[in-house]
DNA sequence: TCCGAAATTTGACTTAAGTCAAACCACCTG
DNA sequence: CAGGTGGTTTGACTTAAGTCAAATTTCGGA
């Protein structure tokens, strides 16, 4: 299985000429990582952001005594670890910067481009597409992690998980006329449910006790990873 | 009292030049807003974002029983509701956009610029100043909500209190040394108690809890909104 | 195919913090 | 100054979900 290294798949690049991504690739490097693998710690000083290529890459946290908390996924195409590339533009006290939180490839071969600043900052420079495309990034990324801070705030595990099912049947139907709530819906996990329970705030434990509750409602069966949602109405009503 | 109208305070526009800031004044409207009164609702359709010119504002989220989170504060300076200015260039899909949170004045004569878009990306398109100023604002947000959700996921409520008050005592001291450990402290909340239980993820009852239990041990004295600090390093072994 | 390790489920128990209600305090207005 | 209202504190109780441990299942490699 050969790994791919084309960089054109990244959103933020998608604008950029191939003359340019020759020079992004050139001062960059492309990496694979194994499952599991950390990519950086939020205690190392900042050396640049990356993009993913292949893969899939959890960002989280690390309490004192363990415990974990995903932040957000990056799918292919998807930048991250930009933001402390625009904090000196505002914080007039210099400090080393860092980066945000604790990075980590969930999938094997996980490709994944890191991009030091200072070149790419130098070749982007004025570059409005560019700019307009990272906010875009980060307005996305804001509204996602407002939509995230509601729900582990405000909302008990069922009404998350039962968000974040729902979630996913919207990701395969894009369209929403295609969903159909007297049909049966398949989900198939990408992640492993460890991940899921820390990605919605709580732990493995209770997302299993959650998943039966469910099924013992007949709302959802539960396969592994194969979820086969049975009576979405009531999923639906469950995040009411 | 007259209300001051004095928008070059605010960071986004402080690159902008005499007529420029005419410009942006003429077409927005500034607005003064009593303590409690809503500036805008999560479902309304998004219109414009907001500069905060005198006062304090609250982002929040209410739950379906009437809970709240704060998710961030915005003081004079600051922007807010900006993200769904961006979010079109990103989702292929046209929706209406709403705002992503609730917006409440907190202080009396809170003075509020509401800014168009339209107008506004037309005066400032391809202006690379204001588009890395949001990209600095957006980039201060994403690490704020990374360590917000780092406190409410893994931290305990008591933690959580310690680093306000922490981050309180360094927004009097910017620079470091003028901190004593072994000399007092003193904070003056500028929210109330029940802000500050709803920002830190709690509720007033469990906020008033741990303020008394580190007042039993000494560490601090509380007085109503003005909290003394009495044993910074005790403080300081909270948030270890 | 089989075995071992890791992931997940299940059961029992505990706990941090939320709910509810009442008492108390602070502030503002007449 | 007094009274009323809203903010806060306190006490009793409850609960959602976390901790811990063991049983079961799944998955990957030999």
């Amino acid at each position: 299985m050969k790994p791919s290294n084309d960089i054109s798949k990244i959103f933020l690049f998608s604008g950029l000429n191939e003359n340019e991504l020759q020079l992004i690739q050139d001062f960059s490097s492309i990496k694979t990582y194994s499952k599991g693998e950390i990519i950086f710690f939020d205690t190392e000083p900042y050396l640049g952001f990356y993009g993913v290529i292949e893969g899939l890459v959890k960002i989280y946290k690390i309490s004192k005594e363990g415990r974990e908390h995903i932040i957000h996924l990056e799918y292919p195409g998807c930048t991250f670890a930009e933001v402390p590339m625009f904090e000196k533009y505002s914080d007039s006290r210099f400090q080393e910067l860092t980066y945000p939180a604790n990075s980590m490839a969930i999938e094997e071969n996980t490709v994944v481009i890191k991009v030091p600043v200072k070149p790419f900052l130098e070749l982007t420079n004025r570059n409005t597409d560019i700019y307009l495309k990272m906010l875009a990034s980060f307005a996305k990324r804001l509204r996602f992690l407002n939509t995230h801070i509601e729900g582990i705030t405000l909302d008990d595990v069922t009404k998350r998980l039962s968000k974040y099912l729902l979630t996913e049947i919207e990701k395969e139907h894009p369209n929403r006329q295609t969903i159909k709530e007297k049909q049966e819906n398949l989900i198939e996990l990408d992640i492993s449910k460890y991940d899921l329970a820390s990605h919605l705030g709580t732990i493995t434990e209770t997302l299993s006790r959650v998943l039966k509750k469910l099924q013992s409602e007949d709302i959802i069966e539960v396969h592994g990873k194969r979820i086969v949602i049975k009576n979405l109405a009531s999923l639906k009503n469950y995040i009411k």
